[in-house]
DNA sequence: TATTAGCACTCTTATTAGTTGAGTGCTAAA
DNA sequence: TTTAGCACTCAACTAATAAGAGTGCTAATA
């Protein structure tokens, strides 16, 4: 859909934009001729620069600045122009698994894969916990752990354990615990996550009334828990290294960085910033590719994390647009490949 | 040990202090004599705030401007002149029981609590989750999930449970796991978490070693996680607000602006920021009394939240020292009453 | 025809000097 | 002891000027 430009029009824009990325200023013809070895002179690339212009590859912030790339500069360098960055990932490497020994708990790993993402990449970095959508149920037990407490818990059908603790009024001797177990356990098994409607939970209700003395009141509650636990609303979103955002100069208005602090602050923006709009295993968003406005000026790089085949979390680095892609992408591809491993390996 | 001022002296600088709350700049003894009605000229005032320098309490940015408060003047403001502000709290109270019926869990509740407590203070904020030192064990259960999966859940004795998933290598027979149950509760229940030594739990090996024959790999395993249950490492700490940090202009200065997010981007100075001296239900640690250097500008508001009488975690409001005081200490002090609530209420 | 050197023109940024005004500190009178 | 009056200080704002980077256009060149 985007059509490529010639071989010397590819080169001044990719030498643009590197040197951009690096100095964060508008860059000159003359910058890029005696930088950048192209065999032509800088009126030469002067021409040039008014064509990409003319095309929307770049911008001019005043009539005697040099040019910055605009998104669709950004777009076509991303897709087209660079060359991944084999960056030095032994280190990476090393010190993302030292985390699992460290940390303890799914929390715990995803928090500190956070701040290690955002210490490696120097962006502000978000990761997701993992959760469960488009997985089965394999095993659900509920247990008694005092006079009026339960525990649920739950295994998805790729080793997957969570829990929860419901307050029950009444007492329920174990008997009756075994057998709510046994009977929910076949109805919820096996099926997908999507299939246990409201619906399906009043069915199995009216069966289990009929078949033992169980209060309404009582599998409502159950029915409750049981629902927010298959279907986590707010899963947590951990955000790192929000500070590195002040040593990007585009945040020096003062006003616009309240702008962006304010939108990080609160989850349900994260979750919007870092929503994948299609499946692709890495996906970058540029400038006014974001949904939220606030945020029209950064990219976001997102990649999923798996539990075998199954995307269960998001991996996000937000920067100005004028990101490191190259480095950032290797960066985090190589930290989704980890925290997959870690993830599954802490339900093995 | 704090002298106390003659009366006049205590108007003026109270007067100062809070013009100086609401402006943000140094107060001239003008703007006093005309806004607050102490019976005296600007001149006399003039005398009294070059006094009230040489004291201490107040310091002069450059030769002709106004006097600005002190920490020592803050301080006195704080422990002496200040009269408690009574917030409407109605609207505070009532937003923050809604929490317990939207978010689920203690994480959910105490994540939400923050982003409140900074929307109602307009101040950054921390809370701790709730952690277990000084309590005592009143049931522990391990129960079987899955063949290779173990799940340990823990009841203190003001009735807080939590649970962890213990990954093992071989299988245990059900008989063999409800012995180490019962051996095990027998062993710990009614002990102080810091009776529950490495020495302790090595005799209690051996003895099991002897009694049931149970690998000391197993053993190691299932000790380890009990003891990460009962002594967790890394408390959690929510932090919400920062973004309102931006909209005091102590903060104008971005080089500081850094450092102070910086900080407040690692969980270990957060959690060193929050930590109460004393044993006081609430602290207000003004200006050098923080032992971060980068937040010796600012003020932190630090309260407790218990569950009966027990201390089990912070709630912290971050701000600069021309912190609004009065309003910021009676707004913790509710929040930490409906938070212990709210955590007491789980539990029961 | 494509490229390049040269130059006038544009616009931002930095610098300097000058002005304003709030506020003090001191003195002398009440 | 308090107050009016006034000279003095210093930051903050404003305006004017200078410097510099970069463009766009024209005309010469390969």
């Amino acid at each position: 859909m985007v059509k490529n430009l010639d071989e010397r029009k590819n080169s001044i824009l990719h030498a643009i934009i590197q040197e951009h990325i690096i100095t964060a200023s508008p860059i000159g013809s003359r910058t890029i001729a005696k930088k950048y070895d192209l065999g032509v002179s800088s009126a030469t690339i002067r021409n040039e620069m008014a064509d990409l212009e003319e095309l929307g590859y770049l911008e001019q912030p005043h009539t005697s600045a040099g040019r910055i790339p605009s998104d669709k500069g950004y777009r076509y360098y991303v897709d087209i122009l660079m060359k991944n960055k084999g960056i030095n990932s032994d280190k990476l490497i090393k010190t993302l698994s030292e985390i699992t020994k460290n940390r303890h708990g799914i929390n715990g790993i995803v928090s500190s894969m956070t701040t290690m993402l955002s210490e490696f990449t120097k962006y502000a970095t978000m990761i997701t916990e993992p959760e469960f959508k488009d997985l089965k149920i394999s095993e659900l037990q509920l247990m008694k752990v005092t006079e009026d407490k339960l525990l649920l818990v739950m295994v998805t059908d790729n080793g997957f354990v969570s829990d929860k603790l419901i307050n029950i009024k009444e007492d329920l001797d174990k008997r009756k615990i075994r057998y709510i177990n046994n009977f929910l356990i076949n109805k919820i098994r096996d099926k997908e996550i999507n299939e246990l409607t409201d619906q399906y939970f009043k069915e199995i209700e009216n069966e289990l009334v009929k078949k033992i003395n169980l209060s309404h009141q009582l599998f409502t509650i159950i029915n409750k828990e049981i629902d927010e636990l298959i279907k986590p609303e707010d899963v947590r979103i951990y955000i790192g290294g929000t500070s590195y955002i002040l040593d990007q100069p585009e945040f020096n208005d003062i006003e616009y960085l309240k702008k962006v602090l304010n939108i990080l602050d609160h989850e349900d923006n994260l979750k919007k910033l870092i929503k994948a709009k299609n499946n692709k295993e890495l996906e970058v968003r540029i400038g006014h590719e974001n949904e939220i406005e606030e945020m029209q000026r950064c990219s976001v790089v997102i990649a999923n994390y798996s539990i075998g085949d199954k995307a269960v979390g998001k991996i996000g680095v937000l920067g100005p647009t004028r990101m490191e892609y190259p480095r950032v992408i290797s960066t985090v591809n190589i930290v989704s490949d980890i925290l997959s491993k870690i993830i599954s390996e802490v339900n093995k």
